[in-house]
RNA sequence: UGGGGCGUAGCCAAGUGGUAAGGCAGCGGGUUUUGGUCCCGCGAUGCGCAGGUUCAAAUCCUGCCGCCCCAGCCA
């Protein structure tokens, strides 16, 4: 790959990569790594975080590791790791054969923290966790240095070693680096390295009773593995020079850290906490409802990897804090479901509709395109008869102006069919239309006239002997305003929750062709959008779509704006 | 005694002293058997603000202003 290719589309990173591989500080060799904690799922946040450093390895000939960062037993479980895993695969990246924990180290770093305190470089505390706390001073003042801060060398070897015996409590002691109480960097304050936790971790089982704290892990982990960029988000920039402390006392490889701003997106959450919620509060059907950012969701939804790579590659890469469009999620989506999506016809809420002059009995096979972007996706039969069904809202009693669909007296084509013309609604005592009865043009068939006359509709229908039933869900926005974080005081952000996220039809019907839909599938309900085959509720006699995006609707757009005015 | 970042169009984002890329959104128009797709066109006399250096400044200097992050034995 020419160094052409990869200036394309810079970003920061790329260029201080480029700079490295000029200097030849790591050999032109780009190693990074995706090293999520096993503590949940994983989201469309962390999804930009897998495409940008597998992305990066890709484009320079490098390798990206997949590392469970799992130094907190207390938090983590085996369960995340094996979704996190799945996630990674599905959107489509490789770590081959490097997986790899941060527990496999924790030898290799316990021995380290040791070459530290014979170095005079770390030394164990026995401050409460409240005390510490106290002495490390604020954000203003400078810190205090602990009473025992002086200990030997060999008293603090002597207590680490008793600490990983296991002769104290948890929180008796801890193992502190020995940097500056005095820096205006909080992080440099004698940072805590190793806490005792009698806990079992998902791994390493009742091996350890003390844990190493992030600070002191992560560059080790990154070093071990010769990582050489390591990406981390924006808040971890304070921590970079602790990052760079540790492994320059130890002389150690040094890989150079590098932040970038995490993503937001407007009209929903990112966080752990809230998400959780979400879930637990019964808001949402669990981590992969299909209204979740969590990549489950997303996939749930009927999100394509392709979407979403595309669209971590379009929102670019940089260090200011920012929110990116949902739009543009949802454009990336649709790009990539236009051109592989098959199209079917299925009427959501069904008017029925007798077409007066064709004969009773008869019955006659149509051919229909599955996809007019790819000639290769071949044709169909479309079962067609005297009774069919079409959208509820392509019939208007009175017409407004540029009404191109049905309505007393007006000609619109059916799709691969006839065209027909509405010659009467028909109501139930109620005032509710409930029938149409149209003629058509036998002259007309597969929707086109030789007469060259103009039919500016064109409806999506459903032949009512050969329909099937099934469900369909539509999903909107999770939350009603842009950022649901945005709240009036005595609100949390689930007082912004869309009410109407979730729409469910029972009584729609679909085209024969579609009862052999399978859950992993994309098609585009003609004219309506996108949708996909629930995973969850689908059975198999009872179909469950899941409606994944609407299409673009320019009528709608009409309408909206003609009645502002 | 505070430290670290970030400000380019409604939303992202390139740009690294030579006269403001691109995408999304929006608005017009064309094509169309999906009011879909596709195609064409439209937006910054200006880069947070104010000075300064220079033939030339979003880019360099000075001073302001605004926003974000940091006081876990979480990551």
């Amino acid at each position: 790959m020419s160094s052409d290719d990869n200036t394309k589309g810079g970003n920061f990173i790329k260029a201080i990569i480029e700079e490295h591989n000029r200097s030849g500080r790591f050999d032109n060799r780009v190693h990074t790594r995706f090293p999520p904690e096993p503590n949940g799922y994983l989201h469309i946040g962390h999804a930009k975080s897998i495409c940008l450093n597998f992305g990066l390895a890709n484009d320079y000939n490098g390798k990206c590791n997949l590392r469970f960062d799992d130094t907190n037993p207390i938090k983590e479980e085996e369960e995340y790791v094996e979704s996190i895993k799945e996630n990674v695969r599905w959107l489509g990246f490789d770590w081959q054969d490097r997986l790899y924990f941060a527990s496999d180290y924790f030898d290799q770093m316990y021995d380290y923290a040791v070459q530290l305190i014979k170095h005079g470089k770390a030394y164990v505390d026995d401050l409460a966790a409240e005390q510490i706390k106290e002495y490390r001073g604020t954000l203003k003042e400078p810190g205090i240095e602990s009473p025992h801060r002086n200990r030997s060398i060999e008293e603090n070897l002597e207590l680490f070693e008793r600490m990983r015996k296991g002769e104290f409590a948890d929180g008796a002691k801890v193992l502190r680096a020995k940097i500056d109480m005095q820096s205006g960097n909080l992080n440099m304050r004698d940072p805590v390295m190793y806490r005792i936790l009698h806990a079992d971790h998902h791994r390493t089982g009742d091996k350890w009773c003390i844990y190493p704290m992030y600070d002191w892990a992560h560059g080790l982990e990154d070093s071990i593995e010769r990582i050489t960029h390591s990406i981390c988000t924006l808040e971890f920039e304070d921590h970079r020079p602790l990052y760079d402390w540790f492994l320059e006392q130890l002389d150690v490889f040094h890989p150079q850290q590098i932040e970038f701003a995490r993503l937001n997106l407007n009209y929903t959450v990112m966080s752990k906490r809230k998400l959780s919620l979400l879930v637990r509060d019964g808001y949402v059907d669990g981590w992969d409802d299909p209204r979740m950012p969590t990549i489950s969701g997303l996939r749930r939804r009927g999100y394509t990897p392709e979407a979403i790579r595309d669209f971590s590659e379009r929102i670019g890469v940089a260090k200011s804090n920012s929110v990116v469009d949902i739009a543009l999620l949802e454009h990336c989506l649709r790009d990539d479901l236009n051109k592989r999506a098959m199209r079917v016809m299925t009427v959501l809420e069904p008017l029925k509709v007798v077409i007066e002059n064709y004969p009773e009995d008869q019955e006659e096979e149509l051919e229909a395109v599955n996809n007019p972007e790819d000639d290769t996706m071949g044709k169909r039969m479309m079962p067609f008869s005297r009774v069919i069904y079409v959208e509820k809202n392509d019939f208007r009693e009175e017409a407004p102006r540029k009404w191109f669909r049905l309505a007393p007296g007006k000609e619109v084509r059916l799709k691969h069919a006839y065209y027909i013309t509405c010659k009467q609604a028909i109501k139930n005592e109620d005032g509710e239309i409930v029938e149409l009865r149209c003629t058509y043009d036998p002259k007309t068939k597969g929707g086109w006239s030789e007469d060259g006359r103009k039919v500016k509709g064109t409806l999506h229908w459903v032949s009512a002997k050969h329909a099937h039933q099934a469900e369909v869900r539509l999903y909107d926005h999770l939350f009603n305003t842009e950022n649901p974080d945005n709240v009036q005081e005595g609100q949390t952000f689930t007082d912004n929750i869309n009410p109407d996220s979730l729409k469910i039809l029972k009584n729609c019907f679909i085209e024969p062709y579609l009862t052999k839909a399978k859950p992993g599938e994309w098609y585009q309900f003609l004219r309506q959008g996108y949708f996909c085959v629930d995973s969850k509720h689908t059975t198999h006699k009872y179909k469950v779509f899941n409606r994944t995006t609407t299409l673009r609707d320019t009528w709608a757009r009409i309408e909206r704006s003609g009645k502002k005015t």
